[in-house]
DNA sequence: GTCTATAGAGGGATAGAC
DNA sequence: GTCTATCCCTCTATAGAC
């Protein structure tokens, strides 16, 4: 890959987070990168295949540097919190911010969608592989669909993440008190079988209300 | 209110909502209204004044329209439920795209962010007062930031909002698998007083990992 | 209050020199 | 591959007729 196509990549990155999809124009995306305008349209044709690029990109970057620490994850509770650290290193790094602008983009421009989806998908599938190992042995395990969840979680951070850049305080407690949860679900994988038992069965007896 | 300002302020809740903040201009939003481009700029002055005074407005009469559904609510099911009901009516018709459409374009307009914010927290203070009179009986209760989890939830709701635009059956999907947890939560409450004491005993043990 | 017209800035995209 | 120059469009905002 050429100098100049990763600094327009990383140009984009740069201009989607700090300026949101509303400023992600050729030119403020090159000045950022330090190339010329028109080297965007010679390198990907058009803005939106250049963000399109960089969010995949991104996405796939992000996703395997995290993945070490997602493999390491054994329990709910170890899950809640790398999701806190990856809010808070992604925050103000990085890929959180740009695949929510995407989205936010994309409502309007459906060319868009397409991208941030897939880049959104590295980022559940990532997420769906862990719950599946956490949830084992959890007496929660047939209570919770993982793609689901897994979903809930993503969308619920990417709000996070919006929110968070206009009440940093209120994004940390709303994390804060997340993080507390998972207490209580670490309190249920750890109850004595008697007790297991217990809310299993009146788990079973409480009908879907979907 | 005269005509023209109703006209214009539902206009641009309708171009932010269908084309998002990227689109919201000054000539969509007064041909979403039906009305002169300048007539913007002679009610509201600019593009961001009509944006803030749109937003307030409808965040307002949206969680207004809730308000006897709010009350209602006794359990945390119930808030779930409502919360179920609340996306599916706003994502097509509403008020959560158009937030999340503030929000991220507040991340490059700061002018944005304090009317994003108070929008925002018109539902966040609404969900405050559930949260603390449903927890108010619950074994719960003193493991539960009520603000925080408000903010969390409010948050949670903006990325759904955002997701369901780009993957309408993942985000059901997510909202469906949120909404079986729900079991887990009104079975918690419902618990005889043994187990209760048992699981609140458990619960003092394990200490905040925030 | 509403319209037309327009100034002036910024944007996407291309042509053509180097 | 990179640059300058440019076309044409859309945008915000204002001036001035009605």
């Amino acid at each position: 890959m050429t100098d100049t196509r990763a600094r327009l990549l990383d140009g984009a990155l740069r201009t989607l987070r700090d300026r949101g999809i509303a400023g992600a124009s050729a030119r403020s995306i090159a000045t950022a990168a330090g190339v010329n305008q028109a080297l965007v349209f010679y390198h990907f044709g058009s803005v939106d295949q250049l963000l399109t690029e960089a969010c995949a990109h991104a996405a796939r970057e992000r996703v395997q540097l995290y993945s070490d620490q997602f493999d390491a994850v054994t329990s709910l509770s170890e899950l809640v919190e790398l999701g806190v650290r990856i809010h808070k290193h992604e925050g103000a790094e990085g890929n959180i911010l740009v695949l929510a602008q995407m989205l936010a983009g994309a409502q309007s421009e459906p060319k868009l969608a397409p991208s941030a989806l897939a880049a959104l998908t590295m980022w559940i599938e990532r997420i769906e592989v862990v719950l599946e190992r956490v949830l084992l042995r959890s007496p929660l395990r047939e209570f919770v669909d993982v793609p689901g969840m897994a979903r809930a979680l993503s969308a619920a951070f990417l709000g996070l993440g919006l929110y968070d850049g206009i009440d940093h305080d209120g994004a940390d407690r709303a994390l804060a008190s997340v993080t507390r949860l998972d207490v209580l679900i670490e309190v249920i994988d750890d109850l004595g079988p008697a007790a297991q038992a217990l809310l299993r069965t009146r788990l079973r007896r409480a009908p879907p209300t979907a």
